[in-house]
DNA sequence: ACCGGTACTGTCACTAGTGCCAGTTTCTTC
DNA sequence: GAAGAAACTGGCACTAGTGACAGTACCGGT
């Protein structure tokens, strides 16, 4: 299986979570892919076999923004056990209730899958068994599970790439306007960019109007904080 | 030795090159992490065993510029097989040439460790065996190196935020002041956040004054950079 | 020869941000 | 009970950023 995941062979969500469970003992799988905006998740990706009735549960009662599992694996780099962050966050047991009451299983693990860019993603594994037998077995499998979830969401990656390669087209930045932002998020303002490059302060603002633009952002500092995050541009 | 890692026991480079050395048929290991700068690449961290004479000759020469490697695996998620590198890159063979010259062989990996607030890191592997033999042990052991790799990445960052937190104290943010920055970073204006926030416009400016005195910086697009670039406003 | 993209420059009116001065209140910590 | 940190508020002078109007010059591609 492993294989078919390294060959990218497997883009496809379902497939995925289809041979993951066919091959290992999971219930359930999720794969979310989130980038943060203010104080929220925008949500880019969102995949899993939890079905649409836990599904409507959890974003109606906006469970996503107390979640620990969320918190610790977004967070993060090594992989979050449900038990350890149930424990660790007594004001969420509610919320671990509502999953059992629906017949979901509370053992499991979240893998971070950290992305270029400033995004962040996690492959949850639910697992239906005793705490005892999960120990075991994840002592067995974690490797396994982490290599795949790494492979797939590599593929997840380059398959975004490839599809959104013309909607990324329209906000990719000319030379000129990355070193605008480059300068600006280095504290200059316009006249000082202006003197630095040998340019007129004029041009600068119209470089800096085009970033904003092809941004869509309001403000310098809104696409200065856009392009940190996308890696538009180069770190000080 | 996975249990080792996993319970955050192991935060020393030498420690875990020596364990993975005895553990697995590897002849060398190389941790790096670095973050991108203008078009060069900012060295945050680097453990390996490759020796004295070997770091030299690559530092000197500035073999780190245009090895392919560092390239695919900095730039991308999936793991990078050495020879693969080096037939995408047919000029970089003197790179490999003067590898084999010191003895080093050419077969390996290298894993992607990608890490919050922009910053990438590797780990690569070097073993000594023939063509085939790699790729059967390969097939076998990817997984318990990805999975190792995670986790010794994990410590190493688990252990940065520890060491560096004394000496980051003085520069520590408010809640206000991370609240401001971070509406600020999603383009809101002055009065706008004040909005939010149920608080008077004078108020915020308070706040991103003193935000900006702490990150010791002359603007706000210039603070909500950094903050953006150290991860010091939510990445949840 | 034309087109689209990039690089470049200009003015005007308006809004937003910055640095400086000055305060009060509430809470924790020693 | 004193000290300090954090959250809050006001005004004034000045500079910087923003949007909308307008242009010219150069280069590579069908």
């Amino acid at each position: 299986m492993l294989e078919i995941l390294e060959c990218g062979g497997c883009v496809e969500p379902a497939h995925f979570f289809t041979l993951m469970r066919r091959t290992f003992r999971i219930a359930h799988l999720l794969y979310l892919e989130a980038e943060p905006y203010a104080d929220e998740l925008k949500i880019c990706r969102l995949h899993h076999t939890f079905g649409a009735y836990a599904a409507e549960l959890y974003l109606t009662r906006g469970l996503y923004r107390i979640d620990p599992i969320l918190k610790l694996a977004l967070g993060g780099v090594r992989p979050v056990e449900w038990t350890t962050a149930r424990h660790r966050f007594p004001e969420c047991e509610p919320l671990f209730k509502t999953a059992e009451e629906i017949g979901l299983s509370s053992e499991g693990v979240a893998l971070p899958l950290p992305s270029p860019a400033g995004r962040m993603a996690l492959l949850a594994i639910n697992v239906n068994m005793s705490a005892a037998e999960w120990s075991i077995y994840r002592r067995n499998h974690l490797r396994d599970f982490q290599l795949a979830a790494n492979l797939f969401h590599a593929g997840m990656l380059e398959n975004a790439a490839m599809t959104s390669g013309a909607a990324t087209r329209e906000m990719r930045l000319t030379g000129r306007e990355t070193e605008v932002l480059t300068w600006s998020a280095a504290g200059k303002s316009y006249w000082e960019i202006a003197t630095i490059l040998g340019i007129s302060e004029r041009t600068v603002r119209f470089f800096m109007t085009n970033a904003r633009r092809k941004l869509n952002v309001v403000s310098n500092t809104q696409a200065v904080a856009q392009a940190v995050r996308h890696a538009l541009i180069p770190t000080v």
